[in-house]
DNA sequence: GTCTATAGGACGATAGAC
DNA sequence: GTCTATCGTCCTATAGAC
């Protein structure tokens, strides 16, 4: 149906890709109409509300793919310790084959914009459910008693943001693989 | 003997504070000039190489600051796993009380700045180390085997970052309570 | 050491022709 | 839908009087 979308589309697979690098407020809308190819005047034509609209569908999209690859990880093993831990290896081989070229999703934007923009804020906390609640399907799946699958579901969640912030920060992809090896010890 | 460094001192406490709370690229010197009551002409006197001196300045305080919490928290009792809990547990209610007042320490910086400024990747780099260390430490002299120290160190770490950024992002305490509530788990 | 004024550039956003 | 020109604002940084 939609064919002819490509205009704002390569706008937002550009704006996604350095929103997440570089951030929210050293990315300029002109560095993105020159990276996307697209034309400045086309920009306010798909996004009227200007940098917040863009941002915040740009972090649906990256939110989106992120939870995508942790629901395809997951679904890797029936065991639930064998399918987070392959998931995090997935996450940490990536980083090593990629090094910086993928930023930290969704935090980068989370920690700028928390606080100035509602409707990026809740994309962002919606975005951290999400990821957060599959972790807890996935447990709760695997029998275990619903209160402390929600509650490792958040853990999980923080082990793997904040595994991943050290990684990008130490260029190294050690807290990665550290997180990855305790999983059997908090899931026993 | 530094008595005189009042102005230099005002200058980063404000810089501190607002770098953490808004990031980089959204604090402007004139706004740190502002609150901060310096005269701009002294801001390049004391910090001849500008912003990014100033930021880096800026971080290891906050750096060193963060680092004596910890110091101090894993001091509160001989047994890690009660030391590391308080510590995580004082965090959260300093969260509850100030709420976003705080930011995320070092993280903010972390990801703004990390793949543009060397000194400053070097400085994030150096405070998540001494964190780290921290952790290893209290494991260490509680009679840990040296090699799963080190590893439960990283973990620790990142957890608590993990924890901090979600609970900055939610609004919500719960992240940092959870992940305390796991580290029995993780240390028996 | 302090202060003011300002250079010089980038930014987000808009207007209006096509 | 596209494109260009431009406005007003903010930024970092500097120059030079005091």
């Amino acid at each position: 149906m939609n064919e002819k979308e490509s205009t704002k589309d390569k706008i937002i697979k550009t704006a996604s890709r350095l929103f997440q690098i570089q951030g929210y407020h050293a990315t300029g809308l002109n560095q993105i109409i020159k990276e996307s190819g697209a034309p400045k005047g086309s920009l306010y034509y798909h996004f009227p509300d200007g940098k917040e609209q863009l941002a915040l569908e740009s972090l649906q999209v990256t939110a989106k793919f992120v939870l995508n690859q942790i629901a395809e990880g997951l679904q890797k093993s029936s065991d639930p310790v064998i399918a987070i831990q392959s998931l995090i290896h997935d996450m940490a081989e990536r980083f090593e084959k990629e090094g910086y070229e993928g930023g930290v999703p969704v935090a980068s934007i989370a920690l700028e914009t928390s606080l100035i923009s509602e409707p990026l804020r809740n994309a962002c906390q919606s975005a951290y459910g999400n990821f957060q609640d599959a972790f807890t399907q996935k447990l709760l799946s695997s029998g275990l008693e619903e209160k402390r699958a929600i509650e490792l579901g958040i853990v999980m969640n923080s082990m793997l943001e904040g595994a991943f912030l050290l990684s990008f920060t130490m260029g190294d992809s050690q807290p990665l693989r550290m997180v990855a090896k305790q999983i059997p010890v908090l899931l026993k």
